[in-house]
DNA sequence: TAGCCTCGAGTTCA
DNA sequence: CTCGAGGCTA
């Protein structure tokens, strides 16, 4: 297939041609390397058609059409790839960062939880904690069919496509006795070897090189085109089962090597070891050969070997209780602190900010960095013209870690708390017993740009268009002064505007009346009512049904929700109680913002119920029945008290039914607790 | 009353 | 990601 020559000399009209035509050829391609095992041109040609595709459609959006090649890989730029939803969520680990919190924070508190000996040996499977980013691969019947990343834990992407490019991975399990259906977790990582390539490679095209393997990685998972990943190689290792069905692992080790028989990749280096100090030991070991190794690590991970005793651990809300990463220390670096900025937040917090000259560490370069507040300033003594040593906590928010005193010259700079704000020359208070200093008034700038752009935020009303710049805009022109008159704006208002043309300006209008209908959670969470954040406002939205009955709730009655006490309900009910703010909100129903009144009975039929399950449920898995309670409206806690309303007993219920019986509980059988949820 | 655990708020860089 | 603070349970 030729390409054609383009005479015409409107670009316009040229780039609508050249797409038409990229589409036709890049389909066909598509046809011959994926159907047809048979390409004609090479990866690195077929990138560059790929890629001039996708400039031409950033040029010109709107030539993106939905059966455009660019579009064909995964949907749309914004959520490109399909959602996976885990079957098992895939937790994060609790962190240990030296030898002592290894013995303590895992190993003293499994032996409490399962009440051994403190000297009782429990064995570990030791593992090199890889620096990439984790996947989980579906095999069925033996056949690679998705893999996903771990996105938020719950729900990730598909990136089955750019999966199957990985040469070390089988897409056909080998072996006796491939099981019906496993799943298995593993990090996808760069080897520095092909880091330096990549970036070697990027450099020669002009492109901006990786900070570091993991960002490159994680860049090229997530590339559009599985080509483009099929010309990075990356590696993985597996180190965890999910879902399985068709074979049991009895210890983590026994997972392991069945997995390698597989064909699976697994770490050569992951040893067993026989208490926790032979996991000390381990976390040495790879510290030292951490230089030596032909990719980054950044720790190692211990986990309890016997899935029985994993098991009968359990897992808190979001990491397992059998395991911990051991991290090494972050990388550090010195840099001079030019200076202490002065950040004054939506709700007035003033918090002072490291302004850093310039350092890079594991290849990114840092300016800044929070201080969090004077209590942490004066405890480390940090002051202007100071050398400081910086790190990036969990390599990525960057963080003051000392003074290096014997830099001292004396010319340094105490930098006091504030007593008046640095942006409105307020009053600034600092409550007793709080650490913040807040800014007390009213109409202090900051204050306004962040509390606008908090309401028209994502999680909030989801005004999309209205950033800070636009914000920004808004106030200096005066436009604007509570959230209720965004919605008196016009096109013309918006037109004044640097930046903004009539496309934009549509948008955003749209957007704001868009807005107008929208959740009642939402809406309360926008209001940005101090201690409610989207957690609270989804509780309160679910409670009360409608904005009047919050507004018009007393103190006891807020108090009555779950995880509401005094201090929350007492700001909601100052918050409502503010003239001020009733005009607002009054201002904002006249202009037609009319959250969606929620039916407080739907799934709220056992609300304020509280559930424990005890023993082994044959019938459902724990995950699965806390779900139905709580689509109900229900809770579900871990212990018998006076507050629990049911329990719910399996096989085998010990010490929790005796407490339940003692303190006269409701206890139901597993079917039992079947029909209470039935019935309506 | 202490010791979890969870939520809220603030923050960095590409 | 981290810190502080609020709420709940033992």
């Amino acid at each position: 297939m030729q390409l054609s020559l383009l005479e015409n000399s409107d670009p316009r009209l040229d780039a609508e041609k050249r797409v038409s035509e990229l589409h036709t050829l890049l389909e066909y391609h598509n046809r011959r390397y994926y159907q047809l095992d048979a390409p004609e041109i090479s990866d690195a040609e077929y990138d560059e058609l790929f890629r001039e595709l996708v400039a031409l459609e950033e040029k010109y959006p709107d030539l993106v059409i939905a059966t455009s090649p660019t579009q064909r890989v995964g949907g749309a730029p914004a959520g490109r790839f399909r959602t996976i939803t885990h079957r098992i969520a895939m937790l994060s680990l609790e962190n240990a960062t030296n030898d002592e919190e290894i013995r303590s924070k895992l190993d003293a508190r499994i032996k409490k939880e399962l009440g051994l000996e403190s000297d009782a040996p429990v064995a570990y499977m030791c593992e090199p904690k890889m620096d990439g980013l984790a996947v989980e691969l579906v095999y069925e019947d033996g056949e690679l069919v998705v893999a996903s990343t771990r996105g938020d834990g719950v729900t990730g992407e598909d990136v089955t496509q750019n999966i199957r490019t990985l040469r070390g991975l089988p897409l056909r399990l080998t072996g006796a006795k491939v099981p019906k259906l496993l799943e298995v977790r593993g990090e996808v990582y760069l080897s520095l070897a092909a880091f330096q390539k990549i970036n070697n490679d990027r450099e020669e095209n002009g492109e901006a090189p990786f900070a570091n393997p993991r960002n490159a990685a994680a860049g090229s998972l997530r590339q559009l085109d599985p080509r483009i990943t099929a010309g990075r190689p990356l590696s993985m290792y597996c180190y965890a089962p999910g879902q399985v069905e068709g074979v049991e692992f009895t210890s983590q080790q026994e997972f392991l090597t069945t997995a390698a028989g597989w064909g699976l990749p697994v770490n050569p280096l992951v040893r067993r070891v026989e208490d926790v100090e032979g996991a000390v030991a381990f976390y040495r070991d790879m510290q030292e050969a951490r230089e030596s190794l032909p990719y980054e690590i950044d720790g190692t991970v211990v986990k309890v070997d016997s899935f029985l005793l994993q098991r009968e651990l359990g897992v808190k809300s979001r990491s397992p209780l059998w395991a911990i990463a051991c991290k090494f220390p972050p990388r550090q670096a010195e840099t001079v602190l030019e200076d202490i900025l002065l950040s004054v937040g939506r709700t007035g917090v003033i918090t002072p900010v490291a302004q850093l000259k310039p350092v890079e560490i594991s290849g990114v370069t840092v300016g800044r960095a929070t201080l969090h507040n004077w209590d942490e300033l004066a405890a480390k003594d940090i002051r202007i013209g100071d050398t400081v040593v910086v790190e990036r906590a969990g390599d990525v928010i960057p963080a003051v870690v000392r003074v290096n005193v014997a830099r001292r010259t004396g010319s340094e700079r105490v930098v006091p708390p504030p007593e008046s704000c640095p942006a409105c020359g307020s009053t600034v208070v600092r409550i007793a017993d709080e650490v913040a200093f807040r800014c007390m008034g009213i109409s202090c700038p900051p204050q306004m740009r962040e509390s606008l752009t908090h309401f028209a935020s994502r999680g909030a009303m989801d005004i999309e268009g209205l950033g800070e710049k636009v914000v920004e805009q808004l106030l200096s022109l005066g436009l604007v002064k509570t959230v209720a008159d965004l919605y008196r704006l016009t096109k013309d208002d918006f037109m004044r505007f640097e930046r903004m043309g009539d496309k934009l300006a549509s948008n955003l209008l749209g957007a704001l009346e868009n807005s107008k209908q929208c959740d009642l959670a939402r809406y309360i969470y926008a209001l940005g009512i101090r201690h409610v954040g989207e957690r609270t406002a989804k509780a309160l939205a679910q409670a009360f049904g409608s904005l009047e009955n919050i507004e018009n709730a007393t103190v006891e009655e807020l108090t009555s929700i779950r995880d509401i006490g005094a201090t929350v309900a007492q700001s909601i009910f100052t918050f409502f109680t503010n003239p001020d703010n009733r005009t607002v909100i009054a201002r904002l129903r006249e202009l037609g913002v009319t959250p969606a009144a929620v039916a407080k009975t739907v799934g709220g039929r056992l609300s304020g119920k509280n559930f424990v399950f005890t023993g082994t449920l044959t019938r459902f898995s724990r995950d699965f029945a806390r779900k139905l309670v709580e689509d109900q409206g229900g809770n579900v806690v871990g212990s018998v008290s006076r507050k629990t309303d049911y329990v719910i007993a399996g096989e085998e219920a010990g010490s929790k039914l005796a407490k339940a019986r003692e303190l006269a509980v409701t206890v139901l059988g597993e079917q039992e607790f079947l029909d209470l949820l039935e019935e309506q």
